[in-house]
DNA sequence: AGCAACCTTGAACTCCGCTGCAACCTCCGA
DNA sequence: TCGGAGGTTGCAGCGGAGTTCAAGGTTGCT
């Protein structure tokens, strides 16, 4: 159960490059939980779980400023009014994302059923668009554990 | 109705600096309707419209890249089944998003329980916590798209 | 012991989405 | 006709979020 991951075992589990997760050391998000007697990094399942929610919010469009504030509302135990203000912000934040989200989707949705009551015929945007595709591979490890 | 924008109001109207504006038009995602005798750019209420979905796109996690794909397809009228799948592939990368968003949202909502069940106590996290701004309308993640 | 795979550090680099600047032009009210 | 707000261009620079590099140290397998 409480077993313990090397950087690079975190980083395979996540889906993100150790480089990332020393980065976000750096940053002040992710505390190995102690280093080895070689001086190796080393990490439990709850570093797991906060790197995907780092990653979550990250990917929610929250800033790396942002999430260290996440993060300590997260650990929030010495709570008062004026904090549960700010959490209640923060969701409320999360919402407005949310929000513009589905107005994407509600845009998408619409050319998709555009496209289906139109009758079939040869598409020449599609060249173009085939071109844009992943690019880098590291997006698809951006993926998160999901 | 059809009213006409110079670059400053369409600015105003979305809450947008006019450089990004211009930005956006050499990136290929917003052209001007055109440009009056002393070659100002002007736009219509289309472009307000549109600029506001690059505005939801971007701050949904997509890049410039992406965003321009998406507005080709929202353009959409030769569809076939690809560009379809393509839509499809859009918008279950918007589904993705929103999931993580409620990940996170999740999380705060926990945070602001376990908050709220604790009894009242001074807390001083908070001073760092304040300093901590919105940052709003500006999410910068990149992913790629198929 | 040998060796590959993995880890350590700091610093430099990249890519993206703007943002600022300089130098000039246009519009419009007083 | 003048002044000031707001527009035009191109190009340089910034900040955020990683990524790469160099030069070594550690671990585990054989």
């Amino acid at each position: 159960m409480n077993e313990r991951y090397s950087i690079g075992e975190l980083a395979t589990a996540a889906g993100v490059p150790s480089t990332t997760i020393r980065y976000y050391e750096r940053a002040g998000l992710l505390q190995p939980e102690g280093r080895t007697h070689g001086n190796y990094r080393y990490y439990s399942r709850r570093s797991l779980k906060q790197l995907q929610f780092i990653r979550s919010a990250l990917a929610g469009g929250f800033t790396i400023e942002n999430v260290r504030a996440l993060l300590e509302l997260r650990e929030c135990k010495n709570p008062c009014q004026e904090v549960q203000k700010l959490i209640e912000h923060r969701i409320s934040e999360v919402s407005t994302r949310m929000k513009e989200l589905r107005r994407v989707q509600r845009e998408l949705k619409g050319s998709l059923v555009r496209c289906q009551s139109a009758e079939e015929s040869h598409c020449e945007v599609l060249t173009e668009l085939q071109v844009t595709k992943p690019k880098r591979a590291s997006a698809k490890k951006r993926r998160e554990g999901a």
